[in-house]
RNA sequence: GAACGGGUAGCUCAGCUGGUAGAGCAUCGGACUUUUAAUCCGGUGGUCGCGGGUUCGAACCCCGCCCCGUUCACCA
């Protein structure tokens, strides 16, 4: 029988074929550093023997920069000779000249291979060079008659060859499912999402920054939990075999953090992966990233004045300026943000009134009359948050905080002052996305323990998200807790907003997936 | 978990009422000394997501399953 050749088979056995003859001819395709001074050139008559002995790598992007500088005094007088590396995105060959692109961190280039400016050895080599593979050039930079900075290479080497192909240059790599199981190819593919994810790192140290400056400690707390806390959430269980003992991948940080202030640390923060077992959909990852942090003498209302601080630094550091688009909307960051409280919104963008009352069956017939599906199970404040998220959230675009949330829906909040049917919480929305939750911590330890208390018949109920009674942490706040107000917020989310992202999935580089 | 949409060459996509699987790019061979989605000529390449069924005949119709996306549910 004929051996069968997929395409793809096809595509590899003529690129294997390619590196073979590479190494036939002593020219290793998976060399070991760049060296330019290893690279045979063909210099003009009158240029010196160490025209192109190139001293180290140049950046692409630093190429164009000194060629533009060069070039009002005339680089036929001064040449502008250069060595570059980087991965092959094109070749366009016309017979005896061959245009390529090559591209590396800081950005692309065009070179030109000529016959007459190479050896016959090294232009007859071209036909063992692929687009991906990672070539080093020296040569000197010119403009082509369209004007295009182009290094016009006397030599070159492989450095590594690139076995598999690219996708297709013209409309890149769409397919999302490709996209996410093999980040690199969309990372090669479509240059932007290196932006995304830069734009990410930018995110992630504004913030550090921020919170270093202000006197903020950096801490690591515990990501395998005895019990999960923090959040009400579902958890990973995972097993610890010595201890022979089941543990959790961390739902908050947040039990811990607050530990370190009844220790004695004033400021703490940590960046960090959260786990939670739930749905997974645009705005939810299985594991993602939060930011909390806790300080010592602080309440929920001058957090809030810092959070719109920190944001806004975020921001402006990021988008270059308070004014950005998000998913159609153009949103304006300039302070001061919109503050007001949960009760007042829902009256707002709801037109109900959930305050005047109480009752939780009347609090279920009013969200019914406006269309907010309640079942049976939900509590007065799980009817308060579901108005929030139908008629209040979609029309949060500008940067709001909400204040001043339900008892039953805050059992880590302390209570409001003068309203103990409320808690000193509060929840900034920009773009209609939550990207934080922040409260007024609880350190009543008397208080604290009828809460969870109340987490543990919520979930004999059958809630299995409801809290447990964290014993350890209850003991920590009879030792005693400074008043204290905390904040998390979520990083991914943040990012999606700063990078015009519809889904979670665009801003985490490598999102679960179903494993096939 | 539910509804809807999708899965065809390495990539991007066509494929009508069921009648021998197509294009562009990539690749291979040839031409070409400033191209840039280079161009021109010729060729290779397919388990049409998987498994059943209906039919003389299925990429297409029916059933089941897998994977992806969107919305909803749950949640941050």
């Amino acid at each position: 029988m004929d051996e069968h050749h997929s395409a793809e088979e096809e595509l590899i056995k003529n690129r294997v074929a390619k590196m073979e003859r590479l190494r036939e001819r002593g020219d290793e395709p998976f060399k070991y550093l760049v060296d330019f001074h290893a690279i045979p050139v063909t210099r003009e008559e009158g240029e010196s023997d160490d025209a192109y002995r190139i001293a180290g790598r140049d950046a692409i992007g630093s190429v164009r920069a000194r060629f533009e500088a060069a070039e009002p005094q005339g680089t036929d007088a001064a040449p502008v000779y250069v060595g570059v590396a980087g991965r092959m995105v094109s070749f366009r060959d016309h017979g005896k000249t061959v245009f390529a692109n090559l591209r590396d961190e800081t950005g692309q280039i065009q070179v030109y291979l000529a016959k007459k400016h190479l050896s016959e050895a090294a232009f007859e080599a071209l036909k063992d060079l692929d687009i991906g593979d990672f070539i080093a050039v020296a040569g000197k930079v010119f403009r082509t008659r369209t004007q295009e900075i182009t290094v016009e290479v006397r030599g070159y080497t492989i450095l590594s060859k690139s076995l598999r192909p690219l996708p297709e240059k013209y409309h890149g790599l769409t397919d999302v499912e490709t996209r996410y199981r093999q980040r690199y190819l969309d990372m090669v593919a479509n240059p932007e999402v290196l932006n995304t994810f830069r734009r990410r790192v930018q995110v992630v140290n504004t913030m550090r920054d921020w919170l270093n400056r202000r006197g903020y400690l950096e801490v690591e707390t515990p990501m395998l939990h005895p019990i999960p806390g923090g959040a009400t959430a579902r958890p990973f269980i995972t097993h610890h075999n010595t201890y022979d003992r089941d543990l959790y991948l961390r739902v908050a940080p947040e039990l811990y953090l607050k530990r370190l202030i009844v220790g004695g640390f004033e400021k703490v923060y940590e960046i960090n992966r959260c786990f939670r077992n739930e749905g997974v959909d645009t705005r939810h990852n299985p594991e993602f990233t939060t930011m909390e942090l806790y300080e010592a003498y602080q309440d929920y209302m001058g957090l809030m004045d810092e959070t719109e601080e920190m944001l806004v630094a975020i921001i402006e550091a990021t988008v270059g300026g308070l004014e950005f688009d998000y998913q159609g909307d153009r949103i304006n960051a300039a302070r001061p943000w919109k503050r007001i409280t949960l009760f007042e919104a829902i009256r707002e963008y709801a037109g109900i009134d959930l305050e005047a009352t109480q009752d939780r069956d009347k609090a279920a017939e009013l969200a019914r009359s406006i269309g907010v599906d309640v079942d049976p199970t939900m509590g007065y404040g799980k009817i308060v948050d579901e108005v929030m998220s139908a008629k209040v959230q979609p029309h949060l675009i500008q940067p709001t905080f909400l204040y001043d949330y339900p008892l039953e829906i805050s059992p880590l909040a302390k209570k409001k002052r003068g309203n103990p049917t409320l808690t000193e919480r509060f929840q900034p929305f920009i773009g209609r996305l939550e990207v934080g939750n922040a409260f007024s911590e609880l350190n009543d330890p008397i208080d604290q323990r009828e809460r969870f208390m109340d987490q543990v018949r919520q979930r004999e109920k059958g809630d299995d998200e409801a809290q447990f009674l964290d014993d350890d942490f209850i003991t920590a706040l009879e030792v005693g807790m400074p008043p204290t107000a905390g904040l998390g917020i979520g990083i991914d989310r943040l990012v999606m907003l700063v990078t015009n992202s519809a889904s979670i999935r665009e801003v985490i580089l490598f999102p679960q997936l179903r494993t096939l």
